[in-house]
RNA sequence: UGGGGCGUCGUCAAGCGGUAAGACACAGGACUUUGGUUCCUGCAUUCGGAGGUUCGAAUCCUCCCGCCCCAGCCA
């Protein structure tokens, strides 16, 4: 496989055909303009890695930019969550952290010079009036009785805008374009409101605020932006970028849009992640159920899995709803390389060996890792009682069944050869416990007669083991377009009853010990598992981020 | 029904006039001290539909159909 396979897409195109051509000088300069008013999750990937991306692979340079141009949404909390998760996927903007409202003074400046130019004006309308006069899809707007305003008058109306004057919602100052424009963003768009608000880092400087087509051409002219992407709702206000950027006759960015991507089995947009944390459905932003990327990394998912699924689903303009099992395969596939092994015992079922001496204890020698023997090895204690999984015997196997019941024979990996001979049961018929004998000449899981047994269990010594919570998570929804709702049906309606399992009284190898939060681990035979940061010094917690690939629930399942 | 965008395997996605890449999923098989991993094999005579241009069309033209976005003083 071609790692370092070169990326190709409408974008890259186009910016190869601008370096060609030496456009720019041959900079290229993107950006990546959240605004600060939630967390970041997978979907926002896409846009982040592109542009960090491009700057990489053309000797480029990416910035960060918080798009803060509305004060009644946007936190501080918010701008530090977004630099984390950027810097946790690998993306560094060095110095170049620039905040819209840095060009809140310069932003000003530029309105005046469409006002001087007869090309903005205060309007007095109410919101509700200027809804009206726009049109609608089918009809053309018409003009406001303000739009002919003198720029004497327009330049002190503004200047009062901007001192305080007037309340919340009494006058905008609008472009004047073209009301009867078949594209609704040019009928003379709002370019400032009157907003007496607190803003997170200009604080009560000013009461007009920017719009965002009104920020955002300009801070890209600004910060010197060859590239400007954007996702493809924003096509539509292309012809308004470029109209700003040429009336005020400054540097020229390229907006180019893209499509965004859904996935099957979640919901990527900020309202229903909102909706899902202030409605208790989930436990915060960082709920490992959450496809927000906090909750993801406390899911244990590495970033190098996200990055790799990320450039496989491409760019381009059409919506696309990505199979959750696409996403899958990029963290299995990068966890499985990257990853330790060890044993854990999700559901135990003690194992007492008859013919194992008492009190004997052995060590094992165990691989770290089946392919990469750079990982090293470890011991882990081997002794007359042991735990298995109860999913591990059956007291009466099915067809295809190849783990223990009685009289089988099965391998306790990197332990011995144990046949079952006796099944324990409590009064009400449960299995309390199992005997078996081990074959003492079958030390380290092979026959010296060369005969082979199908199955190969995992295992804990239950002297030695660590008692462990285990956070079993399952998809929050089970339905794979949750969005997708009847009337007066609503996602939540979707939401998976079973998506949080609690194991309380899982056992683990007592190689487990020192594990921190944000350890991984592939619990042999089950699946990937990363310390949340819940765990205690007497009680480690782990997060399923996601089983082994199972072929034998398969087979289970066809045969009903 | 105004404007803009999109329609290629179940899902993503290459392709840009020369005769349908790849990935995931799925189905077989090999190997295996993880029913994991790995490795083979199979999986669109056909590109939303209908016409047309051409020696040749997923690619060009015409018409039609479907889906998405836009009427915030949100971004």
């Amino acid at each position: 496989m071609n790692e370092e396979m070169e990326l190709s897409d409408f974008v890259r195109d186009i910016i190869k055909k601008d370096l060609a051509e030496g456009k720019n000088d041959g900079r290229v300069h993107t950006r990546f303009p959240p605004e600060p008013n939630g967390y970041l999750h997978i979907g926002h990937v896409k846009a982040f890695g592109l542009n960090f991306s491009l700057a990489e692979e053309f000797n480029g340079k990416c910035n960060l930019r918080f798009d803060d141009t509305n004060p009644a949404k946007e936190e501080d909390e918010y701008v530090e969550a977004i630099k984390r998760d950027i810097k946790w996927l690998g993306y560094d903007w060095e110095d170049r952290l620039y905040f819209a409202s840095d060009y809140f003074a310069q932003l000003y400046e530029f309105a005046l010079v469409l006002i001087n130019a007869g090309k903005a004006y205060v309007d007095d309308l109410t919101a509700d009036e200027i809804r009206e006069y726009r049109g609608t899809l089918t009809e053309p707007g018409k003009e406001s009785p303000y739009r002919n305003r003198t720029i004497v008058e327009n330049l002190d109306l503004f200047q009062r805008m901007r001192d305080g004057e007037f309340e919340n919602g009494s006058k905008v100052l609008r472009a004047k374009i073209d009301m009867s424009s078949p594209n609704i963003n040019l009928r003379d768009p709002v370019m400032y409101r009157i907003l007496h608000e607190h803003h997170h880092r200009t604080g009560d400087k000013w009461c007009i605020y920017p719009m965002y087509d009104w920020a955002h051409g300009q801070s890209d002219s600004i910060e010197g932006i060859t590239h400007s992407t954007c996702s493809i709702e924003f096509k539509n206000h292309r012809p308004l970028y470029d109209w700003f950027l040429d009336e005020l006759d400054i540097f020229h960015p390229q907006q180019i849009e893209f499509a965004r991507f859904n996935m099957t089995y979640t919901v990527m947009s900020k309202r229903a992640l909102v909706k899902l944390v202030e409605g208790g459905y989930v436990d915060g932003w960082d709920d490992p159920r959450m496809t927000s990327l906090a909750g993801l990394r406390r899911l244990g998912i590495t970033p190098q899995a996200i990055r790799k699924f990320i450039e496989h689903i491409g760019v381009g303009l059409s919506l696309s709803t990505i199979q959750r099992s696409k996403f899958d395969h990029f963290i299995r596939d990068d966890l499985n390389k990257r990853v330790p092994r060890i044993n854990c015992v999700l559901n135990p079922l003690k194992v007492v060996l008859s013919n194992y001496p008492e009190d004997q204890v052995e060590m094992m020698e165990f691989p770290n890792h089946p392919d990469d023997e750079s990982k090293g090895v470890r011991e882990v204690p081997f002794s007359g009682e042991l735990f298995i999984d109860r999913d591990d015997f059956r007291e009466e196997p099915p067809k295809k069944f190849w783990r223990l019941a009685p009289g089988r024979e099965v391998r306790l990996r990197y332990g011995y050869l144990i046949t079952c001979n006796e099944v324990v049961k409590d009064d009400d018929g449960e299995i309390t416990e199992i005997r078996c004998t081990i074959d003492p000449d079958t030390r380290g899981g092979s026959a010296p007669d060369g005969r082979t047994v199908k199955g190969t269990l995992h295992w804990v010594s239950a002297p030695h083991a660590l008692d462990v919570e285990i956070r079993l998570y399952d998809r929050l929804f089970n339905h794979p377009f949750p969005l997708d709702v009847k009337e007066g049906e609503s996602f939540l309606d979707h939401l998976n009853p079973e998506s949080l399992q609690v194991l309380a009284r899982a056992k683990a190898e007592p190689s487990l010990k020192d594990a921190k939060p944000g350890d991984r681990f592939q619990f042999e035979r089950v699946g990937y598992f990363c310390v949340d940061p819940d765990s205690r010094d007497d009680k480690l917690v782990f997060n399923r981020t996601i089983s082994l690939r199972d072929s034998w629930a398969k087979i289970e399942k066809q045969q009903g």
